[in-house]
DNA sequence: AGCACGCCGACT
DNA sequence: GTCGGCGTGCTC
């Protein structure tokens, strides 16, 4: 009679692991690593077996019995319990909520008959060793290089690889994966992309790449049923690439070799909800554990990694040709809004470009970060304005719709035919966003054919690739967008990019506001005549409209010059004490009312004092309301990550202890504060 | 977080 | 009379 005590990991905000009794007919113990069935509370659960022990510390009255193991499953590796077990103890969550949630819900919920099914069907997934000759383009000498350097590294050796748009970063990575794979017959690739959805064509790269190779995605929009396939062929070690969003960072890959993270700037790497970890920064730490090198590419890294690579924690791989000898960097120009007064929106010379591709048969795209037809009314005569009334936010105008709409809340009602205050029925929009754009568009080319890509003209399952596939095919001649145009899409006969209004985040509170525009402009830009020059046309050609003509942020994007933009900017944050010279962790509490908000953050601020740590004063948030609640957040600071984490720890728990009503969360390592 | 128990308001 | 509102207590 095997008898002993389970230490269970479950998906509860409980700071704890919790002991089971676990009496087994013979010999066979369970394992750590492996799932298990348990009573808790008044429900069953399936929880992580994260340890054995011969006794428990718990009163026997209260120990229960674990219900069953589910022994069909190889167990989790140390490696992988030791990553989530990082992940909680940095993110200061517990680790059953880091654990359980990157298991797929089918493992922990479907009966152990159709757990054995589903198994059954991946053994049948046969791969086809069809080891065929794989047909590598040529790299140039830096490509070639990069690629060997990250290919060839053993042990722990993280490297940014830095190249513009058009410089073939993804086909290093493709030879770097190539050598990996044919050196270890048995290793596993991890690759990070922002959104999987936009990047379809490196799915396909790398099919039709690796022929021979299991390739396995994991991503929020897989059915479950796909999603624990993809799991377990990862798991098992049969996928040796897995192609994934952030949430792949914390996949089971028991023969790991390398790490790629395409984009790695990009902020959707950060989770913003529940568990806010940086897909990134696990991923580096995962490279560090198994001692497996991993690239960072990007055209704009994001200052954190451009300062590793200036210190030399980061190898820095430069590309600085271009991979397509034809294509070309496209040509930035600057208009000035001062002298050139736009009308919708649009200066003289815009609307002239737009014309001109008209005339020519190309494509333009008009790239406008802000959807819906106006951000606000207002009544002429009272000054009234559209303002939500459960947020501290206005009313967005959606005229499609007649509605209007609040982005933070989704409340909606009808346009109101006049003034709610005064009566007036001259109620006006003001400012611009995709929809009021699209309309003067129409009314200025009567005849062009424009597409509005945004959220909102999307919002149906697979509408938004409908939408890409027509712009694809030609059958658009101006496409108007949100940021959901600026990732991923190469479009060949696109040789016009419109920045309308950027200027906003120029003095944006938000000290990585200038960051972000950077690498968002950049990419943008890189829409146009990605592939090559058009066929004996002009090239490519982005015009800014701005105000600030001679902003260095523009300088720097019209010279393409990022080198100097990031250490421009990294001097001014070791100035100013600011991120990555840093380390910061917020505490936001949420109340009906602000006070009561403010005062638990303020009673938190005073129960602790640490050296080497900085408690600001709480704030309310920038959006104080948002659905009817109040928001304040309360910022903390240390020069000293180990420090800061110290401090957290046992902050946690004095806070944990309070037993406040108050609804409050920890995030270390903020992008938004 | 779930989930159940428990004690007060407007409805078939 | 009851259905159901959400306060609060518990989870090895």
């Amino acid at each position: 009679m095997a008898q002993c005590i389970l230490k269970i990991a479950l998906d509860t905000p409980l700071n704890a692991v919790f002991d089971y009794r676990w009496e087994g007919e013979d010999g066979a113990l369970p394992q750590v690593g492996q799932l298990a069935l348990v009573p808790f509370a008044r429900r069953e659960v399936v929880g992580l077996i994260v340890g054995l022990a011969e006794h428990s510390d718990v009163p026997v009255e209260k120990l229960k019995d674990a219900l069953a193991v589910r022994g069909q499953l190889s167990p989790l590796t140390a490696e992988w319990l030791a990553l989530a077990g990082f992940a909680a103890d940095y993110y200061q969550r517990p680790l059953g909520e880091v654990a359980l949630p990157g298991i797929p819900k089918n493992l922990r919920v479907l009966t152990t008959v159709a757990l054995d099914r589903a198994i059954k069907k991946l053994g049948k997934l046969e791969d086809k060793h069809d080891h065929t000759p794989l047909n590598m383009p040529a790299l140039n000498a830096e490509q070639q290089a990069a690629a060997d350097h990250i290919g060839g590294a053993l042990g722990y050796q993280p490297a940014l690889l830095y190249g513009v748009t058009g410089s073939g970063k993804t086909e290093v990575y493709l030879q770097a994966c190539a050598q990996v794979l044919a050196r270890e017959p048995e290793g596993q690739i991890l690759i990070l992309v922002p959104e999987i959805n936009l990047t379809p064509q490196l799915e396909g790269n790398i099919r039709a790449r690796f022929p021979g190779v299991m390739l396995a995605t994991l991503h929020s929009s897989l059915s479950e049923g796909e999603r624990m396939l993809h799991w377990l062929a990862a798991h098992q070690g049969r996928a040796r690439i897995v192609l994934g969003t952030r949430l792949a960072v914390l996949a089971s890959l028991p023969r790991l070799k390398l790490i790629v993270i395409d984009e790695e700037h990009d902020p959707s790497y950060k989770q913003q909800e529940g568990l806010r970890y940086s897909a990134r920064d696990l991923a580096v730490w995962r490279a560090w554990q198994l001692k497996i090198p991993i690239v960072l590419g990007s055209a704009t890294p994001s200052l954190e990694s451009w300062h590793h690579a200036q210190g030399g924690r980061y190898r820095k791989l430069e590309l600085r040709e271009r991979a397509v000898k034809s294509a070309v960097l496209p040509k930035v120009k600057l208009i000035d809004m001062e002298r050139d007064k736009p009308r919708d929106g649009l200066t003289s010379q815009l609307v002239a470009a737009l014309k001109l591709r008209m005339e020519r048969g190309e494509q333009s795209l008009l790239f406008l970060n802000r959807r819906g037809y106006a951000p606000v009314i207002c009544c002429e005569s009272c000054g009234w304005i559209s303002d939500c009334k459960r947020c501290t936010s206005f009313m967005v105008l959606h005229k499609p719709e007649h509605r209007l709409r609040c982005h933070h809340c989704s409340l909606e009602m009808r346009i109101p035919r006049h003034c709610p205050t005064c009566g007036n029925i001259d109620l006006q929009p003001v400012g611009r966003g995709t929809q009021r754009v699209e309309e003067g568009l129409q009314a200025l080319f009567p005849e062009a054919r424009i597409l509005r890509i945004d959220a909102d003209s999307t919002r149906k399952k697979g509408s938004a690739q409908e939408a890409f596939d027509t712009v694809h095919r030609g059958e658009v001649d101006i496409l108007v967008g949100t940021q959901m145009v600026a990732k991923g899409h190469d479009f060949k006969k696109l040789t016009l990019v419109g920045i309308m209004n950027p200027d906003t985040a120029l003095f944006s509170q938000d000290y990585r506001a200038s960051e972000r525009l950077f690498a968002q402009l950049m990419q943008v830009a890189g829409r146009a005549g990605r592939a090559a020059q058009v066929e004996g046309g002009s090239p490519a050609e982005v015009l800014i409209q701005t105000r600030y003509t001679q902003h260095p942020l523009y300088s720097a994007v019209v010279n393409h010059d990022y080198d100097h933009f990031a250490s421009a900017l990294l001097a001014e944050r070791k100035q100013a004490a600011l991120p990555p010279y840093l380390f910061q962790a917020l505490l936001r509490a949420e109340a009906p009312e602000l006070a009561t908000a403010i005062e638990f953050l303020t009673l938190a601020r005073d129960c602790r004092q640490w050296e080497g740590v900085t408690l600001n004063d709480p704030i309310p948030m920038t959006m104080t309301r948002v659905h009817n609640v109040d928001r304040a957040q309360l910022l903390v600071e240390s020069a000293s990550r180990p420090v800061l984490q110290a401090f957290l720890k046992e902050w946690m728990q004095a806070l944990r202890d309070t037993k406040t009503r108050v609804k409050w969360s920890l995030e270390v390592d903020p992008l938004d504060i």
